[in-house]
DNA sequence: TTCTTCGTAATACGAACGTACCATAAAGAT
DNA sequence: ATCTTTATGGTACGTTCGTATTACGAAGAA
């Protein structure tokens, strides 16, 4: 046979190719010969790695998440060892933020991607779901800690302000990606934001 | 000449037409005979009306986005007259999350367009750009005359509290939309901030 | 060495899509 | 009554897409 080369590579490499292209041209437009195209290999390539392009698409959105968790941990590490709560909150939200070209693509393939899962049902039934449910059970268990150090404002509902931080940092995002906010003006509402939450005013008049 | 048809009519009919098979089957999916099988005209029609695919997804957008503002519309009415402040802005929210079958489309559908134009610059020259600019104008100034009265907390800065509703109402109706999440825990999350916004309590230890 | 299997290539196929073209009946205008 | 315009239908064209088919060189197995 041949050089037998790593499967998981070459998939990783079209993959890659294939957020790449999409990210450009927009996912509903990326065919497999753009990708093929994107990657340097021919159409038969891709189909022999991924034998149909739901396959692909999978794929690629497995890869998409995979990438972006990677990113958001390394964002945690560069903030400092043993960053305080806020600190780690902050660095979750604001690496979700599509400011580079990166997490612009991440911000626009995942966006993508769920707009397809409402009318596509093999989509819905794919591994994605969950992401957010873990984010969201992260950040509350951040800022319950945050309470129990007294460095949160306790009678804050922890779960409810976790939703509400990423929910906004999710449409703000998006604004961001379609030119109507600018990301400063993002980031100083979530600021203001933890600032309520992070203050140890107990609030009664 | 035939019976000489008001064109503004025919194109309002053909666009519902696309705005019901797109709301089925997603935007991508959505082709000009599917839209005339869907309205009960011949492919040639649909041409006709609208010369090519762009401008019929053009107008379909166009009607959309004034079906919802009426649909907005009639919602504040149906709170009563002279609602308050708070009222008027749950109004506005509630009416903007995906819970029948109308706004579930609606929803889908703009959001499919927003990510769009992201990667299609005709679209994302369109006009439903100022869309979001005028909700945002139209709650900051709610709740500036909530302070004013008195009703709402003097020290909350009313354009960051107004994004941050909108922010969050979008998003959560995207989950909604997946299925990530049920409207009741929407409508908490919303009236949690709601009431503190609409709290006169200074805060201040 | 011969055989089989793996990686890669080129190309063909059938379907679907947007668009263009041709046709025609009906209703005013002259 | 003829002519022109308008609304509508049918259908053909060219392209692109995902997928299938065929082919072939190279490397380990026998």
């Amino acid at each position: 046979m041949p050089k037998r080369v790593d499967h998981e590579e070459r998939r990783t490499q079209i993959a890659e190719a294939l957020v790449r292209v999409a990210g450009r041209r927009g996912l509903h437009a990326v065919g497999m010969r753009d990708v093929a195209a994107e990657a340097g290999v021919s159409l038969r390539l891709v189909q022999y790695y991924f034998q149909t392009k739901e396959r692909l698409l999978f794929y690629g959105l497995q890869h998409l998440t995979d990438r972006f968790t990677a990113r958001v941990g390394a964002r945690l590490s560069a903030v400092g060892p043993d960053p305080g709560p806020r600190a780690t909150i902050e660095a979750i939200l604001l690496a979700s933020l599509p400011t580079d070209e990166e997490s612009r693509t991440f911000h626009l393939l995942y966006s993508s991607y769920s707009i397809l899962s409402v009318t596509d049902d093999a989509l819905a039934a794919q591994p994605f779901i969950d992401n957010p449910d873990a984010a969201e059970n992260a950040l509350t268990g951040l800022i319950r800690r945050a309470q129990e150090s007294g460095l949160a404002d306790p009678d804050a509902d922890a779960r409810t302000e976790a939703i509400s931080l990423l929910a906004m940092t999710a449409t703000m995002g998006t604004s961001i990606l379609v030119g109507q906010r600018q990301p400063e003006s993002a980031v100083a509402v979530l600021d203001h934001h933890l600032d309520r939450i992070f203050s140890t005013a107990r609030a009664r008049p």
